[in-house]
DNA sequence: GTAAGCCGCAACCAGTTAGTTGCGTTTTCG
DNA sequence: CGAAAACGCAACTAACTGGTTGCGGCTTAC
């Protein structure tokens, strides 16, 4: 169990969200490739999958020579899921006080659009 | 507008965390306040409140001789739509490679479950 | 067997970060 | 006015991070 910190660490790099990507339209790709595409070293890339690794959001399996790495989005859905907890308890309480004073929203005002655009 | 490093980056820290969370319940706190139950100085706090501001997930509003914060998760739409973007990819190139190859799911396996949990 | 790839580990470096302390400024209160 | 409360700014430290280079260990191919 990675933990929020690995996770949200592990998507606050650039770099490693590209490899996200990569990984996510093309499974099974090695470190070497990886850097084929990227400015930075096979090794650099070789520590952010480490990175990845360790918030859960790679898996590494060797065949033969190389390692392939695939994505395991699993963890998302707990930083997602914190984040819809801290945006909901947000919510409520807008919606509370809204309700509460019915004029006056100083919180209101020019933030309407924040708390959650319709929908999603 | 932050952009996804500033939100994951400042959503990476438990700290960080925590003074949202407490935002999101008790919205105005002041820094001092924050400080008060948290184990670390007024300083500190505020160098997170700094973060957070980058971040665009809260916001200072000067009252006096104090100043007090509130949370605009605005920014959280962003990062959910990120991840659930990457989850998708995943989820349709996983699809893809089942539907084709009916058998032999090398790519399937204990993996199984990554994906996406039923439901939502 | 030897050479070529691919990988992992370790050392090292520069920049950032979380935290501290110290100090000066503004606002409130007696 | 003078003291207290809350703040911001700056300097400083310790630890982490993203990146590099160098090297040695397997695995494949000749």
């Amino acid at each position: 169990m990675p933990g929020l910190n690995e996770v949200f660490g592990a998507l606050a790099d650039p770099t490693r969200r590209e490899v996200m990507l990569s990984l996510a339209e093309r499974p099974g790709l090695t470190a070497s490739h990886l850097a084929g595409e990227l400015p930075i070293t096979r090794q650099a890339v070789a520590k952010h999958l480490g990175a990845l690794s360790t918030a859960g959001l790679v898996t590494a399996r060797r065949e033969g020579r190389e390692t392939r790495y695939t994505l395991t989005p699993a963890p998302l859905v707990d930083a997602m899921q914190w984040m819809t907890d801290v945006g909901a308890e947000w919510d409520e309480r807008l919606e509370r006080l809204r309700r509460r004073t019915s004029t006056s929203t100083a919180l209101g005002g020019e933030g309407e659009g924040a708390g959650r655009r319709e929908g999603a």
